[in-house]
DNA sequence: ACAATAGTGTCTTTTAGACAGTATTTG
DNA sequence: CAAATACTGTCTAAAAGACACTATTGT
């Protein structure tokens, strides 16, 4: 049987939701498009998976290309695949969507095929920030709902996963670990009860012996522990972004 | 740009996990391999994605073709995308996995190109039934790592979802519905818990006026309600199939 | 009456929600 | 001292775990 006959070919990409926290809030990476369809529009970057490599490692590598960012910080998963046979114009794509996390990633310079690139706040990409945002840009493709999904799976694994712990570098206080759940939220958690949480749960974090310094009491520093699973998962309330809010 | 030579083809295909419960436990459709590679191996339903269809459609279709099963009854929805570069020694092959459930499934015919078809008891597939089981299946290409994925699907959408109404048949008793949970975890839950839980989350169940006839006291019959999610969850503790345990 | 299955009730423990209060720094 | 930030404690409510008990059928 030749594929290429009765079963016709399809390219295959890869594109990423690259998130991080920047000024208390849930940011993506986009890309500015240079070139038709879409161009002037904003896109996730991402890029054809090569003959010798799996969709994972593809997308690491066009991580790595469009951000600088090296595989070993931060955290990688396969989010889902968009293959509607009209999401591209050109060409039949099936596109292997993928979610990165990182701690405040250096900004961006324009890729080769891309006009420019720079952080967003998730929120005004999406519009639902206040109102309408200052300046929401457009995106290609289907990629508004690819970052839909994506951020959902976010604000999800923060529930049952120690994933929050991607956003922040080492070593860390429990006041920016907990503004990563009020980023990614959209409400800060309750003080005491995140700290009880935290802390009672084995493995989420280690104390080490200093304090940092800022404008008030100086907070204990503390580094990654080595759970990755919160059991019983910390659950979102309703107005904590949750899906039926 | 042209694909075919900066970015070399791949065939994109679908494979199906298709649960059921039959005699008290999970299990799963698999077909036998007629022709190389892994003739004679067990593997997956699947087939080619078509050109004018999208990865859900394809996986619909091939449920049809393979099982008979009409798009309507049941659920379907995307499991992961897998795409080791060698995981078919034929050719370039991305398999978008899907997940699919439904109630008491007749038994399959061969499809046209699968020498037989038959359902399985998942944990005699994947060997964490007793010691070997007696005759496991050999699973072709990566079908073992896409079972064992699919099946912690089950078990963890069990905990949050009310999934676990798509694999009985309307109306249903309690202690039916009981048993789905005890076959996808390998335990039964607590009979005074499970009750207390299921008729106190809205809409999971709803009553009717009537009982069914067994070998003891007739139980209660009910329909599904609308209500898709559980909130709070209910958790499988470890020993409950639960991935740490 | 007994086996088999369905269903109820209750006590305890765990966990989360709400929120008031105390501690340690800088200016 | 006030402002700012970090941290602790406590009361209550919700939910789950464990398990004993009652109910209704067939034989």
């Amino acid at each position: 049987m030749t594929y290429t006959t009765e079963h016709p070919p399809f390219a295959v990409t890869v594109d990423l939701a690259v998130f991080t926290i920047r000024d208390g809030a849930l940011a993506v990476l986009l890309v500015e498009r240079g070139a038709e369809p879409y161009a002037g529009s904003w896109a996730l970057p991402g890029g054809f998976v090569e003959p010798q490599e799996d969709a994972e490692t593809a997308a690491w590598r066009e991580l790595l290309e469009e951000t600088g960012v090296d595989r070993f910080e931060g955290h990688l998963e396969q989010l889902r695949t968009y293959s509607a046979p009209d999401r591209d114009p050109r060409m039949r794509v099936v596109s292997v969507a993928h979610v990165a996390f990182a701690p405040d990633l250096p900004e961006p310079e324009a890729g080769s095929d891309a006009a420019g690139a720079r952080w967003w706040a998730v929120d005004d990409v999406l519009g639902l920030g206040v109102g309408d945002g200052p300046d929401r840009p457009a995106l290609a493709f289907d990629h508004a709902e690819i970052l839909t999904d994506a951020r959902e799976r976010v604000r999800a694994k923060l529930e049952y996963t120690t994933l929050a712990l991607d956003f922040v570098a080492e070593p860390f206080t429990l006041p920016e670990l907990r503004r990563v759940y009020a980023a990614v939220w959209g409400v800060a958690p309750d003080l005491g009860n995140f700290r009880r949480k935290v802390l009672g749960t084995a493995g989420f974090v280690v104390p080490t012996e200093t304090h940092d310094s800022a404008g008030g009491r100086p907070a204990l520093l503390y580094r990654r522990g080595d759970a990755r699973v919160i059991q019983p998962p910390m659950l979102r309330t309703p107005g904590q972004g949750s899906p039926e809010a």
